[in-house]
DNA sequence: TAATAATTGAGATTAAATCTCAATTATATG
DNA sequence: CATATAATTGAGATTTAATCTCAATTATTA
């Protein structure tokens, strides 16, 4: 069995909400697809409202909401508190250069291992987590 | 060496900046430390606009962020991306319950140890992170 | 193809936070 | 203590991200 697509996933998370399948909304999956690792919502409605079917600050607004309840994305909070939107890939965490603002995302599993089992010893159901490490990448610290 | 009270680091902070000593700021210090656990800024806002000498709603958003530059207090985002203060004591980390809205604070060294580990084979410098583990609390987990 | 419900766009609105500026107050100095 | 100076405050205006409104449009279903 094929793993689905993003954008079959998403048609997926709409049909079983009986939601609509509009161009907007594909066409605002289809952009966030191309984004490099990172980016703003802004970024999207700059480039939604001037390319060749322009969509509206409102459509991306609800869409960018939609594609994040169906999953597909989320977001941390830079530096400066904005939201920085990321595609849902494998589970990870992330370190933020606080000079340059560079993000770096890692995995553990030990760390991973550990988390659950603190969580054990409080009597607390982890469903999903994150971290942020702020400090000074490679570059920075010299 | 007594340890200076978060009031007398306040006042050191206000002189090393050459800010002011004023009774607006320090009445508003006095309520921070007057909260519980947890609060938000409105929570602040609300007492101070009804206090025997009341405080515009201006004045308790600068010396909120002014007691945040000083390090005597720091936000988490809640589950619903609100603003929720606490005074800075030993550092800790953030389980929060996705059904009550409990928080519950633990600290962890040998999670602590590892992170360090992790951000120095990364060529990383840490300096602060933090770490919010959501799901459900004992209470609400069954 | 027609009926129905969902979605969209444009501008209005909201809410948190910040800004403006005249009036007030803290601080430093003689 | 009195005065000069610079910082702070309050009240309301403004900003910004995000949401809402509602008439017009479009997707879905039959
Ligand atoms: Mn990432
Ligand atoms: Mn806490
Ligand atoms: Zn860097
Ligand atoms: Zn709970």
């Amino acid at each position: 069995m094929k793993k689905k697509s993003t954008h079959e996933q998403f048609v997926a998370y709409l049909r079983s909400e009986g939601k609509n399948i509009t161009p907007e909304r594909m066409l605002i999956l289809d952009e966030v697809l191309a984004q490099k690792a990172h980016f703003k919502i802004d970024d999207i409605i700059d480039k939604m409202s001037c390319a060749e079917k322009k969509i509206s600050r409102a459509t991306v607004y609800r869409s960018i909401k939609t594609i994040e309840n169906a999953g597909l994305i989320k977001y941390i909070r830079s530096i400066n508190d904005e939201k920085i939107y990321e595609v849902v890939k494998k589970h990870h965490d992330h370190m933020i250069c606080e000079s340059c603002g560079k993000i770096i995302e890692f995995h553990d599993n030990d760390l991973e291992t550990l988390q659950d089992a603190i969580c054990e010893s409080h009597g607390f159901v982890p469903q999903r987590h994150t971290m942020k490490i702020f400090g000074l990448c490679e570059k920075c610290k010299s």
